[in-house]
DNA sequence: GATCCGCTGTACCGATCGGTACAGTAACTA
DNA sequence: TAGTTACTGTACCGATCGGTACAGCGGATC
């Protein structure tokens, strides 16, 4: 009996995992369009037959990286739903949640950040459609705090987007190990973002 | 005699600056490993030996695009040098100057911030080196902030990734004659970062 | 009118691009 | 042991890559 609805055995999908997190690295390095599949070969040790066994095609591959990230996150978004706490609450919530993502995986975030446009027909869409779940869901959690008083009048698109600035541009520069860690970051960016810098 | 440096007449330089906006315009479309020379050569409407006669190589096309954002980005700090008000003035001068040139050049910068990576060798260095004079330039702001008792004692470092995070993002979405000009969001940020969202 | 020179298109280069075909191989099953 | 199946390396495909060589063009200069 099939024990999966793919049809491949469960060693399949290990390697599989495997060969696209060390893609993801190599991307990271060089970008998508600057990586050839003879330089992904070598570094997953492979012959072109054995990887694209496993990637299909090279878009595939950028596919499932940006996936498995944008699991992640429309995850942390569903686990800070509306009533799990105050606007300002939450929005510090979810901002762990997404330094968090973007610690663990830091190679597959550079990709997908670096990378999107190369995503092409419903590959796109469906990209674009649950990058806008989470930065709709970041704008209504500052629409709400402002609506229950808790922040000032700011203009809740423009208020979004310096929240996703600031932690988006973060993937280049915060690492696991690092001098800071995800949590610390994040709480400094909710202090700062919430309070000001201010004295 | 010579009326330049370059040997060229001012036609080849003035062709020249267009020739790197146009092709700023679609490297900004489809990346530069993602963009052909024969493309380039389209949308110039030139053969590839005219294309030559101006550009010289790809990469020098890149860091002709590059050079054109950071020599006004370096300009800019250099206006908002010390003694020009105090360090929370001084910040939101940088703001609007940099929002300023993000907007000017939206073609440009997207390039610069995107594929910036792909500069090699000394060129890359010398890249390096500008972007660090910008960087630590707000780095300092804030330290002068904090140690004149004007903001409280954030991590220097932290609230300066925080502000470039801010600020550089918006290259994905502000543009010159949309929702929102340049100084309103300078201005919006500038306020979200130093009073914060609170009521 | 001859000469010169900035400029331009065309033809071509070797290398690499993403991808396919297919023959093998090793391990497992009947 | 015969057959099956998942896996893998090799050889190869046409297209495109970035770049060069060069002949020719037109307009300015003498």
């Amino acid at each position: 009996m099939a024990d999966n609805l793919t049809g491949r055995g469960a060693n399949w999908e290990a390697r599989r995992r495997q060969i696209i997190d060390t893609s993801a690295h190599v991307f990271a390095q060089g970008g998508y369009h600057g990586t050839g599949i003879a330089e992904l070969c070598e570094a997953n040790d492979l012959g072109k037959g054995a990887l694209y066994h496993y990637i299909g095609s090279k878009e595939a591959l950028l596919v499932a990286i940006t996936d498995l990230v944008m699991d992640e996150v429309i995850a942390g978004v569903d686990r800070v739903a509306p009533g799990t706490g105050t606007p300002t609450e939450r929005l510090r919530m979810l901002g762990t949640e997404y330094l968090d993502i973007l610690v663990r995986y830091p190679d597959h975030v550079w990709v997908l950040l670096h990378e999107f446009p190369a995503l092409t027909g419903e590959r796109a869409t469906e990209f674009h459609k649950r990058r806008h779940i989470f930065e709709s869901a970041v704008e209504t959690i500052i629409r709400d705090g402002v609506k229950a008083g808790e922040l000032r009048k700011v203009e809740p698109r423009v208020a979004a987007l310096a929240w996703l600035g600031m932690h988006n541009h973060a993937y280049l520069w915060l690492r696991p190990g690092g001098k800071w860690s995800a949590r610390d970051v994040a709480t400094q960016f909710a202090d700062l973002f919430i309070e000001g810098a201010t004295a």
